[in-house]
DNA sequence: CGCAATTCAATTGCGCACAACTAAATCGCG
DNA sequence: CGCGATTTAGTTGTGCGCAATTGAATTGCG
């Protein structure tokens, strides 16, 4: 019953099915959840990404770029065009931070301010149509957040 | 203690609050498993969703276009340029049908066969790297394949 | 049989995610 | 103070995800 070195063992066959439903099962949620966000933010002319950004924005108020990658782990590569659009579509302004000037600070405008009462219904509505109750939601909320710290922190290296 | 109609009531604020951290959660989980998937495979020259298509051909051999898109919730928009990067890279090989032209089917090549063994590490390095119990994966499965299942058949509006 | 409806893959266009790089401003050490 | 290292946004390029459209092949109904 040793392991042939270099070959795939038996449960390295089980694994891999598991594996396999996993891996699509996250995938699947993810894009399921991003095909109700798409209809549900329709009208208020959000994408999904945009609507997170709005979500922080419409906690802090006014933030630097870094500060909402931080929360939304995102770089600049994906928030600097993202926050061209919502300024673009008046929710937004970008001013340089007078005492830091690599720091570009983003604030709501009066639009933005006033989308976020429009939003006031989307979590209500998500809520019910994911069908579950929210106790089992708090559940998968921890369980996801265990495995991403648990992936974060992960030292991994590539297969060969 | 009624609500006042097209204003936000106060447990919007809170649910708000939850869904924040749901969404978030997913998301963030969704890119940390792409981040470890994207540094295991890297050597093996696949990006996440093509490792995917790889699992769906290592288990069926070949398979039309089509069935491979039912499997993995994909459309031709994805399929067709990733299909054209394996084929590119000697992994795969796509013929029209002949007994009905319009579909094609794709199969291994030889290269695309071999390349499972090297493969058949994944698993295994991913379990390792999520840190957590198989019994607390296939938990956080079955809750993300319920919530997926509901999200797909709601009939959800968009809001205003 | 003939023609409209359907099926299937491909393409186009847009937005997001991320790596790699650039450029400018700031910090900190000697 | 001066200069190299660091920080911060932005840009470029690649690939994925999805909606909408196209075009060809097939099906099915009258």
């Amino acid at each position: 019953m040793t392991t042939p070195p270099g070959h795939p063992v038996a449960s390295d066959e089980r694994l891999l099915r598991l594996d396999q439903q996993i891996c699509f099962s996250l995938n699947a949620a993810s894009r399921a959840f991003g095909g109700v966000y798409r209809v549900l933010l329709k009208d208020l002319g959000l994408t999904y990404p945009q609507y997170l950004v709005m979500l922080v924005l419409w906690e802090d108020g006014e933030l630097p770029v870094k500060r909402i990658g931080e929360r939304l782990r995102l770089d600049s590569g994906t928030l600097s065009p993202l926050l061209k659009r919502l300024e673009a579509a008046g929710l937004v302004h970008r001013e340089r931070s007078p005492e830091d000037e690599r720091s570009v600070t983003v604030a709501l405008t009066p639009a933005g301010v006033a989308l976020r009462e429009r939003a006031g219904q989307v979590p209500r509505r998500l809520l019910t149509a994911t069908g579950m109750p929210v106790e089992d939601l708090a559940a998968l909320r921890v369980l996801l957040d265990q495995v991403t710290a648990a992936l974060d922190s992960a030292a991994v290296e590539p297969v060969e």
